[in-house]
DNA sequence: ACTACGCCTTAACGTTACGTCAATCTCAAG
DNA sequence: CTTGAGATTGACGTAACGTTAAGGCGTAGT
């Protein structure tokens, strides 16, 4: 039974390049080569074939299996063992980078909601603090203090309890991570304090059942690399508070 | 703050060939080059950097980074969403090439014990055949039935009930096996009930507690690469016996 | 015999994300 | 002025083939 380089290829579901390529590599070489230059594979060939895609879909490089089948010893069990830990090594960070594409996608939808509910939250008080600063003089004197407060409540959509509450958590979480920011260390109490402050006010902000650890961590990286985010935090504090607090969460939903 | 291209690959953990070759596909430029040619990078170069290295963590390609951060209406939500699908079927692939090594670890876990004691039994048992074919006449004659039957069970490490036991065992596998390869399916009665009854018989030779399904199919497998093993079947039946009997293990096993 | 068509050959570039020289230029310090 | 660190471009190497390109067999139909 002998085969041309196509008959094999076919026979055995790999293309005659991948043949070629092989012989190339003096990992099956034909058995022979006929007058005019055609390879010529025989059943040898053909079972050496089989356990090169054995080895192949067990995900070895095409230089161990010429190893493993060249050398008379061929150590398959330590060849195994060793791949084996290199397949679960792969695997462990496979799954490393999901969790952290997860993470990414909750922070995600738990900003889309938010721009959906008429953008970020913090943006909106960002602007109304901007509002503030600029007319919030003149409008109280057109209007009164109520009336501009009551304002900033509807643009927030919360009561007015709990809008007072959110001033009153953001800026204990401030004073923390400032605190934190100065002992440099996203472990230190103050660190986890102002982390779990601002969980607490997220849940005034984010639709309820939308918190998880994960949106959680997700948002505070996104933080870290939306430059208008980061800002948000930086402006208020100092350059790095956005990744300190991102370090400090990270801590903060591991351990919790 | 501007820098040379070694403090940013300093600052970012990157070799400064990394930038050169992000400079290249243009991924990130430097903000200007100097008289003298250096690259000299500034703030907006040192976030996106943070940026790509970010997305690069996450296991995307440059290509789709640079996609990713050019486009306007950057849709990161499809794209992580995709992402996540690619990296879910990597890792259900990992998980499946991990089985298979298992399986085969185990199956060469089986193959060495038995080595251990004294090479593997089917071998033992074609030697034994075979000894018996060549000498067992004279044996017989000069020793009786009974001697030679008696040094196969001591072979074997089987007692006479065993080793009986096995015998019958084995024949009506190899019927239900030859069966299974008239009708050439590895998933008919026959099969099956030869992968089960290949399963009771390697309970005789097998160390007790070392059975799993996952030895089972990695021995059955072994069959296939092995030419001494796939000889012990093929040669008995007929070409492809030791394929037939590893696909009915695989259905076996992968049902039961 | 001629031609067409399928299969064969070698050669060589493309892919990914850089690592690693090599040859040469610039800069700051002693 | 020398020296050594750091900068530049250029080019090869990596893994496992896919994909042309240009040209030589083989055989079947006209």
């Amino acid at each position: 039974m002998n085969y041309t380089i196509k008959q094999l290829s076919d026979l055995a579901g790999v293309s005659t390049r991948t043949l070629r390529y092989y012989d190339q590599i003096d990992l099956l070489k034909p058995e022979r080569i006929n007058p005019s230059g055609y390879r010529v594979y025989g059943p040898k060939q053909v079972d050496l074939l089989q356990q090169i895609l054995f080895y192949r879909e067990l995900a070895f490089s095409l230089k161990e299996i010429r190893s493993l089948l060249k050398s008379p010893n061929f150590n398959l069990r330590d060849a195994l063992t060793d791949h084996h830990k290199k397949l679960i090594a792969k695997k462990q960070h496979l799954e490393q980078l999901i969790r952290t594409v997860e993470q990414t996608l909750a922070a995600q939808k738990g900003a889309m909601q938010m721009t959906d509910q008429e953008k970020f939250e913090a943006f909106k008080k960002e602007k109304l603090a901007e509002n503030e600063r600029q007319y919030g003089k003149e409008i109280r004197e057109n209007y009164g203090k109520k009336t501009i407060e009551k304002a900033n409540k509807q643009f927030a959509g919360l009561s007015q309890t709990d809008y007072e509450k959110t001033q009153a958590i953001e800026k204990e979480m401030f004073e923390n991570l400032r605190a934190a920011m100065q002992l440099n260390d996203p472990a230190s109490t103050a660190a986890q304090k102002a982390a779990a402050l601002h969980r607490q006010w997220l849940f005034f902000f984010w639709p309820e059942g939308t918190y998880s650890k994960e949106a959680h961590a997700g948002l505070a990286q996104m933080y870290v690399d939306d430059p208008r985010f980061t800002s948000y935090y930086d402006t208020r504090l100092a350059n790095g508070a956005a990744k300190m607090l991102r370090d400090a969460v990270n801590i903060y939903t591991q351990q919790n």
